[in-house]
DNA sequence: ATTAAACCCCTACTTCAGGGGGGTTCTCAA
DNA sequence: TTGAGAACCCCCCTGAAGTAGGGGTTTAAT
């Protein structure tokens, strides 16, 4: 139990809070996601003795309330993870919040796949925000749920590869669809585990489950 | 497949339409939901000879297209509820959503328990409308459905274990948060393949993918 | 009282998955 | 020209997954 890896969302809808906090139980390797509405409760959701190793912060709470407790919670949980998520692109706003101390920032408008990159990159220790000089392109182009292997950083070989794990193919029978010697496949497989951030083609799956590929 | 119960959610972020839909997949009696956050890629994920049963509609979609979204999807899918939710609370937008047909309107301000009470009112027929001639009817059926029950032939333990598998879990921790040891977790797996009729764990997942357990 | 089924544990054993070494070509860019 | 990256192949090794044996308990139904 002291392994286990816990997370809290803020969002003053309670259906979003829990529909994200559903999706991180599914998609982001995290035991136990608890859901908040109200700033009150936060404080009393909290276990201090074992806080979560990250929270999902909505910006955009009444009354600007974001902001001070962003501050309150890196004075008390200095070792949470703190993500903030925004339903405009402001970029005053991430800017707002990165000097605010926290981990990260990302527009609800990016897709599941960039959000969960997100995610596992605040669990690595890196931060997440972003790039105000490039960014802009990738997402404009609708088609939110469909990922391309570019938008993972795969290989065009790596994304064929990846769909077919997707569909349950082992190794083995990669190789033989696609006329590749098994070792090679497992090369593929090893550079798109490792871009994606799992460990094991079952941690793939279910990290993108719900998300068509290409 | 006739018997699936389907639904399907649009909102112009992608992260809260797949929380939304996870939410609806864990807490109604939904077989599956899909989510879209992109208005052109609706009419792909649409099967117009298995429209779903239920549309949730976010009011607030890029250029004001969720009016004339609604009104094209009561001529196309006459039989599919709709469901509008919205973050303002203005009573206006409910008038408006409701004379262009909806079958529900609601806040996101509303908790999540009044959220599924107004989906399954909508499912049993009647509409779900504030400040208007209708009363909350309380729970009238608590069908708390059988999404993917045990009922395929498993037995408690099994289902258990298969919600693990279907987390992404490999043995080892599923014996630990079950407390068992990984040889009895073995057991049980196996037990869940041949019932399933598939040779491992990732064809179960990727078989059921889209279903998810009580 | 006996049987059956669900549950738990153990020792093997085989196969697969994934990481670590080696390599080889080819292309593209500095 | 050199170098980097992508795609391909091979061998070895660890560990997980899954199967097949062997035990055992409890509970419910016959």
């Amino acid at each position: 139990m002291s392994t286990q890896k816990t997370a809290l969302v803020i969002d003053d809808h309670p259906l979003v809070a829990r529909g994200i906090a559903a999706f991180l139980e599914s998609h982001c390797s995290f035991d136990v996601v608890k859901a908040v509405s109200n700033i009150d409760d936060l404080w009393n959701v909290i276990d201090p003795a074992n806080p979560p190793q990250m929270i999902i912060l909505d910006f955009w709470l009444p009354d600007g309330a974001s902001l001070p407790m962003l501050s309150q919670l890196k004075i008390k949980y200095p070792n949470t993870l703190i993500l903030v998520v925004s339903a405009d692109d402001d970029i005053a706003v991430q800017r707002k919040v990165q000097v605010a101390g926290a981990h990260g920032f990302i527009n609800k408008q990016e897709s599941t796949v960039i959000f969960v990159q997100a995610v596992s990159n605040l669990l690595s220790g890196q931060t997440w925000f972003a790039n105000t000089t490039q960014q802009k392109a990738p997402n404009n182009h609708s088609r939110e749920l469909a990922v391309t292997a570019k938008e993972l950083g795969l290989t065009a070989r790596q994304g064929e590869i990846l769909a077919l794990i997707l569909n349950g193919l082992p190794n083995k029978r990669i190789a033989q669809k696609l006329s590749l010697s098994e070792q090679t496949v497992k090369e593929h497989v090893s550079g798109i585990l490792s871009r994606l951030g799992v460990s094991n083609r079952i941690e793939a799956i279910t990290k993108l489950r719900g998300n068509r590929l290409e």
